[in-house]
DNA sequence: GAGATAATGTTATATTATTGCAATAGAGGT
DNA sequence: ACCTCTATTGCAATAATATAACATTATCTC
């Protein structure tokens, strides 16, 4: 079980808050979109929602297979589709793996603050950003559908350790 | 051979011409940084720069073995980081793929715009998503050593032909 | 030219991801 | 509840991407 005070967003939060929070959202969602919220699925998200890092494909299919889970490659792979597809994680390409969705507003382009030192993965609205590049893409006739932005660097807690 | 008018930049251009600039500007760069810019990696850059679409390691590897070279993984993986790592190409992460650098500018933070349906990957300088970003990253302690900014869409040609 | 360094060649293997098909569970109508 | 259709999961095989480790060759420096 996490405690109080796990380290997100570079800040302190209530982790178990923030985990129960996403899995009632997810199904809140899914029960309103007819969406089947099952137990790989919800599986799968919980174990995302317990790190604030990214994993991978095969990291969470280690994870399933200790909760009792079939282990095969698809399994891990069609879950994180669902949970990507409708916006309940994100994949970081740069790393090929995994994230939870931490922030609740839908339809959002994020960007990734990837540490390379302690691996978390923070997500911040880039809303700017984003409206700056459609901009420019428009210039050019090109229709965005989707973005991904990741900046890979080190986080304040890593910056003072060195 | 490539003729007059292929498009680049969602825009018609020489590309021979646009060929042999970045070939000689990647061979002045490493003149003057006492970099060898052998054969093997004068080939792979060229390859690269033949199309702009983002090519596969085993997609050069294939090309390379047709132009005698030797055809094991990590000869194009070698190459294609030394080109990553002066700038001479990028990654494109979201394809596991890479391109040619078609910004003679120095330590720019670009982002690439991918067409799903032609695949033509366009290069455009985000000087100001990439401040905006930094800004926000400030903000939070974090700060960002390298960034990846990657747009899928339409490119102005497909978004015509449907 | 000799020794040190960098690049390439080669073999093996690790990591990430998908295809195809069978079995099972859930949704929707009657 | 029962049937039918569809979605999900299980499973086996394999594809696609990437790296490690070490031998050999080329290049740089003196």
């Amino acid at each position: 079980m996490e405690e109080k005070s796990a380290s997100f967003g570079f800040e302190q939060h209530d982790h178990n808050v923030c985990l129960s929070k996403a899995i009632q959202a997810a199904e809140d969602y899914c029960t309103k979109y007819k969406l089947q919220f099952t137990p790989l699925r919800r599986k799968v998200l919980e174990l995302l929602l317990e790190e604030h890092r990214a994993l991978g494909a095969y990291a969470i299919l280690d994870l399933l297979r200790d909760a009792g889970f079939s282990s095969q490659p698809p399994v891990a792979y069609r879950a994180l589709s669902f949970l990507v597809e409708h916006g309940f994680a994100h994949k970081i390409e740069r790393l090929n793996a995994f994230v939870a969705c931490t922030l609740s507003d839908t339809s959002h382009s994020p960007i990734f603050m990837i540490c390379r030192k302690c691996e978390t993965v923070v997500e911040a609205q880039s809303l700017s950003s984003n409206l700056n590049i459609s901009a420019a893409a428009k210039a050019k006739g090109f229709e965005v559908e989707q973005t991904n932005f990741e900046a890979k660097g080190v986080c304040h807690s890593c910056v003072e350790t060195v």
